[in-house]
RNA sequence: GCGCCUCUAGCUCAACGGCAGAGCAAUGGACUCUUAAUCCACAGGUUUCGGGUUCGAAUCCCGAGGGGCGCACCA
């Protein structure tokens, strides 16, 4: 059968439910409209037939009669998944439903798979994921959770324009794998027959824009890290990361929770919501405190960078964690973190004060060298945000990269890779500048409430399926 | 990478050591206001794959593959 190659509609389902609100039952508006969508439901009744269909808006009834519907026998024959075209005036039915009645229509595509029970739907997750085409149509909230995720970046990028911010794409393919500690993707690239890494983090390609002169920019843009596979881990996901010069991590702290707070209104229209049946708060200001007193609390003594390493290692027995040769007090005190308090953190807070073993990107504190000007926001048990002061002197930039290459050598294949380019884009000049990053697809677990990252994912990576 | 769970018709699920079934979808038919329409009829299967135990395996055991959850890694 040949189907057209076009189809001009004029109206779709939600409009004419907003439109024709106050159409009487069993009234007939005079007004002519064209819709299209996929038949989703058919009731055939001898000479009448009713189909629900839906489009990108919503679910219209299509109300088809014998006397008035061209081809009305092939129209009762309709598969549950056709696309369909059609003519026809908006009517109510005398049951109260608004209706097009059908005068003219057209098959606009077979559909040769159906698209699951009606009811039931699609619950194999490994269909839904592995053909997410059926999943949408089947199950409406799978389409609502790519929506909400489509919402939240829209906002993003508005509010950051409204803020100054430019919007720039750095390189995928790198040389060497830089900005973050996490295991890279390789690929090789033919005619330069060279390795490249695919990208961990956009950091130090942003901060050489920020030395360039863009004293705001932010990138929206996908990563790699050649890790495991998670309900909250994706090996390739998007983050915000932005940088503003002159900022420090207060002010970026300031923008975090703001913008935050805003995304949340502009796509549900407030900041109060539940997250997996819990209730859940975007509103700023968000609280602070630093990973020193949060984790003092929690364990009932006061612990910090400076607490006696052999203190700090006994803590840390005390609670199964075994001790790795190249951890100082900086990398102790975070692991006693990440272990005692990480996973309460509910409602979004701030923790500060990181320690400079662990943040070789961040300046240093100014009251205190073994810390950072560093934050992490938490939600829901799980990191939302980092951000911190950066690191501008590019001789202790050389220096913590040299530190990283002996956590390297030393076995931790997670340690960063030194890179020259980026020292000396410090040595042009790096103004102060505080800088962010947020997990786009984590954010957008929040705003769609859903528990699995995959949901927030339109093609989530699977395992290939192979032949045996 | 490790552990636990799981895989039955196109979809949603039964059967849990004794003939592999239902609803929906599909197919044929009835029906002029349906709403997961209803009713009648018909069809649909190497029970993910490969071994094993047994008189007999969807069911028990071993292995492989996919998926879910947890751990590890990490955001």
């Amino acid at each position: 059968m040949t189907t057209p190659y076009s189809f001009e509609h004029d109206a779709f389902a939600s409009s004419l439910h907003e439109r024709f609100a106050h159409l009487g039952d069993g009234a007939e508006s005079g007004t002519t409209v064209k819709v299209a969508g996929r038949v989703m439901l058919l009731r055939t009744q001898g000479k009448l037939a009713f189909a629900t269909m839906r489009d990108s808006s919503g679910e219209i009834q299509l109300f088809a009669l014998s006397a008035v519907t061209t081809e009305f026998e092939d129209f009762v024959k309709l598969h549950l998944g056709d696309w369909v075209g059609v003519e026809g005036e908006v009517v109510r039915t005398r049951r109260g439903e608004l209706s097009v009645k059908v005068g003219s229509w057209q098959l606009l595509a077979e559909a040769k798979l159906n698209f699951g029970d009606k009811w039931a739907g699609i619950s194999d997750h490994e269909l839904r994921y592995r053909h997410r085409e059926a999943d949408l149509w089947a199950n409406p909230e799978s389409r609502l959770a790519l929506t909400r995720r489509s919402e939240l970046v829209r906002s993003m990028r508005q509010r950051l324009w409204e803020r100054s911010f430019t919007e720039v794409e750095t390189p995928i393919l790198n040389g060497i794998p830089s900005g973050a500690a996490a295991r890279p993707f390789v690929t090789h690239h033919n005619a330069l027959d060279a390795e490249f890494f695919l990208r961990i983090a956009p950091e130090l390609w942003l901060k050489r824009l920020v030395v360039g002169g863009f004293e705001r920019v932010f990138e929206i843009g996908r990563l790699f890290r050649n890790e495991g596979i998670s309900p909250r881990h994706n090996p390739e996901f998007t983050t915000l990361e932005l940088y503003a010069a002159y900022w420090d991590f207060n002010d970026m702290m300031a923008l975090t929770e703001e913008l935050v707070a805003d995304i949340a209104r502009d796509v549900l229209g407030t900041t109060e919501v539940s997250y997996q049946g819990r209730p859940f708060s975007f509103a700023a200001p968000w609280p602070r405190l630093s990973m020193s007193e949060i984790t003092s609390e929690k364990i009932g003594e006061e612990v910090s960078v400076h607490t006696p390493e052999s203190r700090l290692h006994a803590l840390l027995a005390e609670r199964g964690i075994a001790l790795h040769d190249s951890w100082g007090p900086g990398r102790c005190l975070s692991e006693l973190f990440e272990a005692t308090c990480e996973a309460d953190l509910w409602n979004p807070i701030f923790i500060t004060e990181h320690p400079v073993e662990i943040s070789p990107l961040a300046r240093r504190h100014r009251r205190d060298a073994l810390l950072t000007e560093r934050f992490e926001a938490f939600a829901v048990g799980r990191e939302l945000a980092n951000g911190f002061s950066e690191l501008n002197d590019p001789d202790e930039q050389r220096a913590r990269f040299e530190e990283q290459a002996r956590l390297a050598a030393a076995g931790d294949d997670e340690a960063m890779t030194i890179d020259h380019d980026f020292i000396k884009a410090l040595e042009w000049g790096l103004p102060p500048t505080a800088g962010l990053g947020i997990g786009i697809d984590r954010l957008a677990m929040l705003i769609a409430d859903v528990a699995n990252i995959r949901e927030v994912i339109a093609f989530p990576t699977l395992k290939p399926l192979r032949d045996a």
